[in-house]
DNA sequence: TAATATATGTACAGAACGGTCTATATTACT
DNA sequence: AGTAATATAGACCGTTCTGTACATATATTA
């Protein structure tokens, strides 16, 4: 039965409780009751809790990466001007208008090492791939848009967005988007790139 | 009996699991053995488990925010060099080296708000007072140092800590406190602050 | 010494936890 | 149509959870 879904749709479940009340909080009957499955199916496609975490996990790398490039994508500057667009993406999401407008609630990764700290834990290194990969999708930008020293460049980048990223979720501050935006572009002036008003104008115009 | 109030070391060491193993997956009973606390005795100071993890929290709060101002106030250099230092600091906390060699496991305060992320909820609110506090302290840095908006700039650096306190978390990089404070000298300049080198090896040498 | 807090161990309540088992229903394939 | 595989609901297991009850013990202080 149900071959295009049950097993998909808790997943989904999952992704969208862990996310909310976080990974010890959230039970097992919780997330089943949410997705309407029953609990034999939980238990037929994964052994225990631990890997439907580690499954909603991958799920949200997945679907998070895909949201987030294609959406910088979209805005369709140069390189340059991606990299500061993804403080525009990461403020959508903060705004709660990405993702089926759920609230945000922080990054489930980021969230994901608070609840479970050591380093070799399955589920830190998952979220340390994450940031793995979104960091190589920077080095790409910031390679692109001729950046003295990429890696750098791209560390940076990474950095103010967590940075913005806690701030949001902490504070509540609205602005951390655009706030660590003016700092990257510092940052992005400091690397040798040319990401004066200018220039976003004339393109915007184009 | 108790002397060294037994109150007092229940609260530290709740400090101590909560921080390093998360707020619900923390139960009681290990606390207390840990602690070497009876039952009862907890709940004669505290009505439940969130009064203690709340006065964990205030308790973590006023531990980390001494030993932050006192040791950034330890190496005595001008409000600009200190506005640096905060990141040397966030590094000696980073490498463990810190709060009696316990394992740097992130935040406690962002680490609540992944597991409580209810803005209005007191742990979250907590948190976000935390924050204010250690914001006001780099308010009266930045201010002291002649920023040109003491506000955005004690702002700035509040975003750059953030970012390497969680850099540091989820991907164990060494040197995620060095790199942001790289960042921080360049938006220091920014607002009008003098944060040359020579000007440190200067004031090193006098 | 007597009075007063405070801390103790243990047992227990009631709910929720992760996980298993079974018996039934539904599907896909031959 | 018949068969084999799989999904279903829900009872059930042992454990752990927070929080309570009670009777005892210890230490300070008057």
């Amino acid at each position: 039965m149900a071959r295009p879904s049950k097993k998909e749709h808790l997943v989904e479940t999952a992704v969208k409780l862990f996310g909310r009340d976080g990974f010890h909080a959230t039970g097992i009957d919780t997330i089943l009751k949410e997705a309407g499955v029953a609990r034999m199916t939980l238990y037929k496609h994964f052994r225990s809790k631990d890997e439907l975490i580690l499954a909603a996990l991958r799920r949200r790398d997945e679907q998070f990466r895909i949201w987030f490039k294609s959406t910088i994508e979209k805005s369709g500057g140069s390189p340059a001007e991606r990299l500061l667009a993804s403080f525009d993406v990461l403020g959508e999401w903060f705004s709660g208008r990405a993702f089926a407008g759920l609230p945000f609630t922080g990054c489930s990764f980021i969230n994901a090492t608070a609840e479970f700290s050591e380093a070799n834990h399955p589920v830190h290194q998952l979220a340390a791939e994450h940031k793995r990969l979104i960091l190589e999708y920077l080095r790409l930008l910031a390679s692109s848009a001729g950046a003295r020293d990429p890696d750098a460049l791209a560390w940076s980048i990474s950095l103010l967005h967590e940075g913005s990223i806690v701030t949001a979720q902490v504070s509540g501050d609205i602005h951390a988007a655009q706030g660590a935006k003016e700092i990257a572009r510092t940052v992005m002036i400091q690397h040798g790139i040319d990401v004066s008003v200018e220039s976003q104008v004339s393109a915007a115009a184009c």
